[in-house]
DNA sequence: GCACTAGTTCAAAAAAAATTGAACTCTGGT
DNA sequence: ACCAGAGTTCAATTTTTTTTGAACTAGTGC
């Protein structure tokens, strides 16, 4: 049977604009191209998509396509859903920007701030076993000043979530 | 002669520990690894170091060198200052998080702003060229929410500057 | 003007990251 | 139990980014 609700398997112009817009968007948070693609079409889309919509569209492989579906739903950046065909999973995009930040501090920014703390920690020990005195004061403010930075950035992610709080 | 302030070729532990904490760090601001390794040495240094000392001891290409201090003094995360021999350029780290995080938000996030705003008023004209009246609305809802933020970035990044005010 | 050295540039090489696609697993229907 | 199709995995490939190094520019002292 004809597909009553058709897809064609090329992007209208403002689609692809969308869709680029937000690949360069994720660029700038460290994330790869075709993670940004999915989200864009998953945003712009007016019903939910599944895998293979998305390959076909963004003409991007399965592997692709799921792997960037998968790297979406931990950062909380999509969501399932329910859709037309029960065997297939269908995703949308979560569009409230406080998620979207909150699920890359989660998953990009605090495991980084937490290896940092524990280098530091180990930094703590190198700076005084330092023998010159001159030396190891200098060590000791450096690693001071380390610790006040992470402690800044802890500071300041969870009030930035709150400033995005729509 | 004889160097009277020598600088051993290698790095100690302590120090290449914190080179490769500020490596790792800066990764995740998305820029290169030497440009980091370049800055932890200078801001674990005594002394302001030349291009040459840089090279010697974090055991990298002169090109690394010079294109990294490049890229650090546009960010203003270091200073040239005066050192031993007149003929060279020294530097020495800023080690101010207001500046570093300033200087990266001048150099790397306002660009991509600035250009993100000029494509979302492509995508308003777009949007409203979209013939079925159902999928306009969708679209200019989804148009007018990228505007809203966008405008939330502009708005937190002064805030963030202020908040690590010292 | 010439030699010497500090630093820059950029094409080529190397390294790192993203993407592909084929083989696989899992589930549901018959 | 078998088949069909959705989705996952991961080694191989492609693409992108970073680094190198040799040629170059520019400034200084003789």
């Amino acid at each position: 049977m004809p597909d009553s609700n058709p897809k064609p398997a090329v992007l209208s112009e403002f689609e692809q604009q969308i869709v680029t817009l937000c690949a360069d968007g994720v660029r700038v948070a460290g994330l790869p191209k075709s993670v940004g693609e999915i989200y864009g079409l998953l945003y712009i889309a007016q019903e939910p998509l599944a895998l293979d919509d998305l390959v076909m569209r963004l003409q991007i492989s399965k592997g692709s396509a799921s792997q960037g579906l998968k790297m979406l739903r931990t950062l909380g950046a999509i969501r399932e859903v329910d859709g037309p065909d029960a065997r297939r999973s269908y995703f949308e995009a979560d569009i409230q920007l406080k998620k979207l930040v909150g699920g890359f501090i989660r998953e990009q920014l605090r495991p980084h701030l937490n290896s940092g703390s524990e280098r530091i920690k180990e930094l703590e020990k190198g700076a005084g076993e330092e023998k010159d005195p001159e030396l190891r004061a200098l060590y000791e403010e450096r690693v001071k000043k380390l610790e006040r930075w992470l402690k800044q950035a802890r500071l300041v992610l969870p009030l930035l979530q709150r400033v995005l709080g729509e």
